[in-house]
Parts: C-alpha cells; structure tokens; sequence
DNA sequence: ATATGTGCAAACTGTTTGCACACGA
DNA sequence: TCGTGTGCAAACAGTTTGCACATAT
C-alpha cells in the first residue's frame, strides 16, 4: 500500500489539493496539468481503486456525477440545490453509526447528505421555488 | 396536485407496496403488471416528478442505479455491500438536520447512507475481504 | 379545441473495459 | 523477462428527450 504510481500519486495530490468534492473530471484536468499524457480511464480506474481500498470517498450526490473525497472522517455534506455547492461540516460524534451498530450493522463507511439551501445562496435571494 | 394519471398512480402505488428501495426498473417491470404499455420513459419522467415535488425520494448508494424510496421521513439507509440489500432504521430525531441549520444552511431533504455488513450476512459468515 | 401526459425509440453522457504498449522490479 | 499499470478508443448502460398520438377537461 505504497507502491502508488506516478498517475496514482498524482490524482490523490490533486484530489487533497482541494476543500471541495470534485468529480472525475475535474480531476483529470488537474492532474493533466502534471501529467499532460494521463488519459480519463486511468483517472477512473484509480479513483475507483482508491475508493475500493477506502483511501478516498465516492460520493453521489444524485446530480449525475461521481463526486469524490479525501476526507474520509465522517462528517456531513450539505449539497446547495441552488448553487451545486458542497459543504462539509465536522461531525462531533457518529451518532448514527453508533445506532446501527447497535442494530446489528456493522458500518464502515458513512455518507450524510443534506440538501437545502446554503446559507450563501439564500442570502442572495436566490431561493428557487417549490421547483 | 392531486390530478395524477393513472400511470403515475400506479407508479407510485408500486413504489409505496413495498418496504425495499426499488430501482426504475423494478418499478418498470412492476407498474407494467397493471399497465402492460407502460413505458419505461414514463417511469422515468413521473419518478423524476415526483422525486422534485418530494414525494417520494431519490437514493444513490453508488451502485449505478438510482433508487426511490416511498418514505420521504429522515431515517438511516443501511446499504450491505455483500447482499446489496437496502434496510430502513427509523430515526428519532434527526440531529444532523438541526446542526445543518445552526450554520445557516436550510435543509429540504436529507438523505443518510450508511455502507458496512448487514446482520444477515456476518452472521452467514459472507463476510467479503478488505476488498 | 387545448393542455397535459404517454409510448416509442433514438440520443445522450458518465463510466467501464479490451487491447497493445510502457515501465519498474 | 514478467507483472502491473497506462493510453486510447470503442463499448456499455442508465437515463433523458423529441415527436406524434392519446386522454381529459
């Protein structure tokens, strides 16, 4: 669990570079500006890799695309439906998990998804309607 | 919103018959006992209405498919990544929902996923690998 | 008649995969 | 040399959408 290659390594640095919860994608043009020559299976398939190996998250947020990120500390992502944001916010404790634990569950990993309004969007007006 | 058409009746009759998450195609396959020319476009589109209006809700667990789920109360899904099986646990109170909005964020719809090994399974010793 | 919804099938798009080649041990 | 990973592009699959027709008011 060490051996990573330079592709690898590449698209986990990118991936960390960042606060938000790109997608595969965005990821790619990032890590093309190392390396120009990396192709978007490769970023794919190690993204998948390192999702499978519970290095980084996948997370869907239901807008058609796979979103992706490097903290995987249990905490709630708060998906604007106005904007497309996604915010995290720090989880004290795992409640939750904690609960279906003692369900018989055993968890291993959490994805809390919030949709809303974030406070940014909704300070702008920008409410859209019942939609 | 009250004048649905017999598809979407059926559609949603389907979806609430059962406690599981179905995907579209579950509900496709099952409205089409009713409404044999039923097609899989309508699913699709009443589902996408319905899921806008808040009717019923969207899940994405990341296997690739969508799922809708009748209960559009806050509760927990777990998602066993051995059977694949998708199990409800009530909640209570939903303390995450409430932290959202203490840092401004206004939340509509939350959807929580929990990934791990269902009761049955570990007791079936299927336990999978690292994986 | 008009507006809304449907059935059908083609189109769309994010993701996956087969294959030949490159690279490190 | 051998195994693993890569680049490329074609294939895949779930979902969406355009269009002509059906249905209800």
């Amino acid at each position: 669990m060490k051996n990573y290659s330079r592709q690898r390594e590449a698209i986990l640095q990118a991936l960390r570079s960042t606060d938000t919860h790109p997608t595969a994608n965005w990821i790619y043009n990032k890590v093309r500006e190392q390396i120009p020559s990396i192709s978007l299976g490769t970023v794919y398939r190690n993204l998948s890799a390192l999702a499978a190996t519970g290095e980084i998250l996948a997370i869907d947020v239901g807008d058609g695309f796979e979103h992706y990120d490097g903290d995987i500390s249990p905490h709630l992502h708060l998906s604007c439906r106005c904007c497309g944001n996604i915010e995290d916010l720090v989880l004290e404790s795992d409640a939750f998990s904690q609960l279906a634990s003692e369900h018989g569950f055993s968890p291993e990993t959490s994805i809390y998804v919030i949709y809303g309004i974030c406070k940014k969007c909704k300070k702008q007006n920008l409410n859209i309607g019942g939609n």
